[in-house]
Parts: C-alpha cells; structure tokens; sequence
DNA sequence: TCCTTTCTGTTGCCAAAGCAACGGAAGTAT
DNA sequence: ATACTTCCGTTGCTTTGGCAACAGAAAGGA
C-alpha cells in the first residue's frame, strides 16, 4: 500500500521530520503494515510485545477485560496516535489486551531496530528516539494528572482541579470538554447523577457556569 | 569523588553493564556528580529538566506543593534509585519538585548525551537508552496499577485488588506489604480509619488474615 | 526498665456520594 | 413532522466512608 507520509508527519514519532527522512527511516526499519477487521485483537494481554504501533486509519483501542467479564477503556488510538510504546519497552507482560474497535491499518515499529544503529547513521534515527522517549513521559504526565483528580477526596475539589486544569490547556474562558457527562463521571471516578448534582450546585453558588459541554470559571 | 560503580551496575539504567562499560559511559556522558544538603531542592516545579539524576547516597523525593501550602510526596528515591528520566523527556515544565529529604550525592546523565552517539560508537550506549525506555515504561504501569486501585468504587475492592496484586507479586500464601497502615490508606486514597475498619471486617468474615504488615488470603 | 512516641484497632456520629427512577432536552433517523 | 435514542438534570432513599476521639500494642530511647 502506499503510506500516507502526510498523516506520520504529524504523528509524535515522526514529529519534524520531513517526508523524506520519513520515508529513508521507515525503510531503515523495515516497518510492516498490517490491516486488522473491526473487533480484531492486535495483542492480548499477558502477552509481550516488541513493537509500537501507529494507527494510520480506523481506531485502536487499549482494553482491560476483568474477571467478572466487564471491560473497561484503557485508552484510544485514531488515525496519527501512537500505542504500544510504553508495553515494547517493557519486559513485563502487557496488562491490557490492543483491538480494532473499528477496521484499522496499523504501521509497526520494531523496538529493536529503534534503538539501534541501522549502519547508516540515519540522524533522524535519533530525533525517532528522542520523539519516542518524549511520547512515553508524555504518557506517563498524563496519567499522573489524573491520578490528582482521583486523589482528591471531595467530588467538588475534582471537579473543579479538573476543570481548572482544562481551562489552563485551552486558554480561554470559555472552553468545552471532550467528554459526555456520562465519561466524564468515570473520568473522575464517580457516579454520573452524583456528578450532575454537585455541577449544579456549583452553579447554583456561582461558581461556575456551564452548559452542556461548555463551561467557564467564574471565581 | 570515586564513584561507586558498585551501587550504578544495580540500577536500573545501568543493569546488564560490566564495571568497565559503565565507567567508559560515565566518561562519553561527561556525567557531573554533586552533594546536596538535607533539604535542598535539586529542582522546583515549572522549571524545564534536561538531565536525569542517579542517587549515589541520602534520599531525593519528588514532591508536590499545593496552593493551601500543604506538600505531596510523589517518589522517593534512595541509593540506586533513578530520578528525572520522565521529566528531561518532555517539553513540559516539570509538574514536581525534587528535593534531597537527607543529604545526598547525585550522578547526573544529560538527556543529549544520551541520545546521540557519542562518535566512539560505545555498544553499552544502546544498551543505556533501552535501559532508559524500559525505566520510563515501569514507572508508567505502576502508576497505571495504582490508578486502577483508584478507580475501584468500594474500599473492600480497592483493599482485595491490592493485596491479590502484592500476593502475585511476593508468591507465596504469606506476604508483607511496604506500608504503614497510614500509608497504605493514602497510597489507597481513603481514610485510615475506614480502612482499618473494612480491613477487620475482612477479617471477621473470614477473607484475609493479617497482623500488621503480614498478610494472608484466604479464599 | 521506664518513659515517650508512633502505630493500629475500635466506635459513634454524620455528611457525602452511590443508586435507581423519572422526565425533559437534544440530536438522529424515517 | 414523528418516532426513537441518547444525554442530562433532578430527587428521595440508602449506604459508604470520612472524621474525631480514645485505648491498647509496639517500638525506640534514656
């Protein structure tokens, strides 16, 4: 097939790359792509897995299946995102099962041909190392934000460290958030009617005004 | 100062390493050592890192300071302990602080020196930077594990799904955990009360076995 | 050994939040 | 326009777990 160069550019692997060096690189690394049908597994948990994917269509979705049978998203992949990179690095099984929610093309890169020299001295093979390393704490960041909000004991000061946090990110006193009351209630590890009452409330008290998914920050 | 090579081939950045190799590396990297007195801050929150710290002796601690004044503890690293790896990788100003709780010595590896081939084409360089990655993704997944303590709605699930986890972990019927019962209710985000209390009930009716650290599960 | 400090378990009280059920609003397909 | 589905707010009831205070056990120091 022929890669969409254009879609990698933008991924944070192959951030400031040009399209050439992408093209010379993913030679260097012999990277497949592979096509998987809606619901296909990529990796199953318990697995170990030695390569990082990027998803070129469709959407890859991080999965933990529990032992009472009930599923939970771990995180999502769509055209441009990047998975695998923090299980590749690891020599732990994978604790969360890789499957195409929807029909998916997936570009994949060996850890080993990442971190080795490919003998031409690629000097994009170290940017591709450096974008890698960046990806994971990037990750690993993220994570810890949400670990806050969980930590926080009153659903009132989540919600509010929640949404402080959202309003720095996009700047602006106004700003909407990428979730459904619903998500956003198991975002924050709550329940969802719970959730809708103290957002009232903090309206109520003029402490915030929303509606819908656009909120502002009054105080 | 004679750096204590001893203590660097059992961490985590330069496992797999003879003696030799790793003072060859300490040499390419032009690593700089320096002592901090008890209570100095070796970073603050906000600033930009660039290099990763190796804890040749004392105890850094990452540490969060809130608005109300009040101070998180985030990691604490002792001798051997790998510290800055997730913060030199991103972009971002780092979200915590990092600060010698006793008086320390660091070993400082500079992320660029890490990335790029030093021109003396040194095999254990690769070996370092997959020592790295692989650092940066454990830290990831514990942190993963922990939210998923979080995200348990009950305190009895949270309590079974930890003690079931440092159960796979030690092997064996018996095990201890790391933690006063005061630390274990933070690390679980409860109260200590509360979570004596269930841990009794849990008890009572005949599901775990404790006293103190120890621990045991029954069914 | 004795004293002091820290750690742990226990209990009563109460507020915060989970749960279930309902109805209206918004969005989508026919 | 109508029917249907999803999303959201509201409310009453109930439970969980936070909080405070206390007492006994363990640990550590003089």
């Amino acid at each position: 097939m022929e890669l969409p160069v254009a879609i990698l550019q933008n991924t944070s692997l192959f951030r400031g790359m040009t399209e050439e060096e992408i093209r010379h690189l993913i030679t260097c690394l012999a990277s497949p792509v592979r096509r998987y049908g809606k619901g296909a597994f990529i990796w199953h948990a318990g697995e170990k897995v030695s390569h990082a994917g990027i998803v070129l269509s469709g959407i890859v979705d991080a999965v933990q299946y529990h032992d009472d049978g009930s599923m939970h998203l771990v995180a999502r992949q769509t055209a441009g995102g990047v998975f695998g990179d923090l299980l590749m690095a690891t020599d732990q099984p994978s604790p969360v099962s890789l499957q195409a929610t929807e029909e998916a093309e997936v570009l994949f890169l060996p850890l080993d041909e990442i971190l080795t020299d490919c003998g031409r001295r690629c000097p994009f093979h170290i940017r591709l190392r450096h974008n890698l390393l960046q990806e994971a704490a990037d990750k690993y960041w993220q994570l810890h934000r949400r670990l806050q909000y969980l930590s926080e004991q009153s659903l009132r000061r989540r919600i509010l460290l929640y949404l402080q946090d959202c309003r720095r990110d996009m700047g602006g006193s106004y700003f909407t958030i990428p979730y459904t009351r619903e998500e956003l209630a198991k975002f924050l590890g709550v329940n969802r009617s719970a959730l809708s009452r103290e957002l009232s409330r903090l309206q109520k008290e003029g402490i915030i005004d929303f509606h819908r998914n656009s909120f502002r920050i009054l105080q």
